[in-house]
DNA sequence: TTAAACTCTACTAATTTTATAGAATTAATT
DNA sequence: AATTAATTCTATAAAATTAGTAGAGTTTAA
């Protein structure tokens, strides 16, 4: 499941693409219109400017503003900035790959092969979902 | 990603799909092979038994083997008894649904369609992955 | 100078996860 | 009947994560 911090980000991005090309939006802006804590969100908007998926203006008549196309944000982009891996397992995983505390040995796990053909079909899911597939509904 | 409770549910069905049919297998057993924390492990074969995927015997001699056939223990199955829904989002859910608490009109929610798409792929997905399949390799 | 916005760090409360402890029950064997 | 070896059940605890809040600092336009 997606943590409300990733669900927020996705409703934050998805009010500011459907905002005109040269709105910013402040946050009090977002945070009503998509019902998210405002303090909350101030956190996530800078987490997704981090991630260079937005940017800002500072100062007075400041606020936020897509800054990747709307087809270039990818919920597995979303997901994996908050949330982490796409994968079930760390193991299992293209970008967070870790080994399992309790493996023996990696190239004999039953379970590792399965993992790594449900991320590779989760994640080409997850990339075919944009911020504007779902403008568009 | 699967919390460790899955994780070891699955090393477990696995540790038993490999035994002889008719063999019952103790937990400290398990444990040693699959390496798991025998008083988790415990648990974790009880979440199993009351989900009707093992069988126990009791007493002296007594243990745990598989109830199911291993083509009838889904990843997804074992992903709803411990880690809860497939989908991203409550309420693209469909054996855990439920409303998203910030949600104003569910019928309107971009993101909802995008999140059912990938639950439907997802547990198809997971779906073919069952425990025959991954003892086979 | 003021107002209105973003930025940053720290903190907190609640929940969930990952176990562990120990007593109770069951069944086979001696 | 007693012993042994196993599952079953309930309670507890420590650690990690999540969700959210507080407040001071910085930036910019008017």
């Amino acid at each position: 499941m997606l943590s409300h911090k990733a669900k927020y980000a996705l409703k934050a991005l998805l009010y500011l693409a459907q905002q005109e090309e040269t709105h910013v939006s402040r946050t009090i802006e977002i945070a009503e219109a998509a019902t998210i804590p405002k303090k909350f969100l101030e956190q996530i908007l800078l987490d997704l400017k981090r991630g260079h998926f937005v940017g800002s203006k500072q100062g007075k008549f400041g606020g936020y503003y897509l800054l990747k196309p709307k087809n270039d944000i990818t919920l597995a982009d979303i997901h994996r900035l908050f949330d982490g891996a796409i994968a079930l397992l760390p193991c299992a995983s293209l970008n967070f790959y870790e080994r399992c505390s309790d493996c023996v040995d990696e190239s004999e796990c039953l379970l590792r092969h399965g993992l790594i053909t449900i991320r590779e079909e989760t994640l080409k899911a997850m990339e075919g979902i944009t911020i504007a597939s779902l403008v568009k509904k």
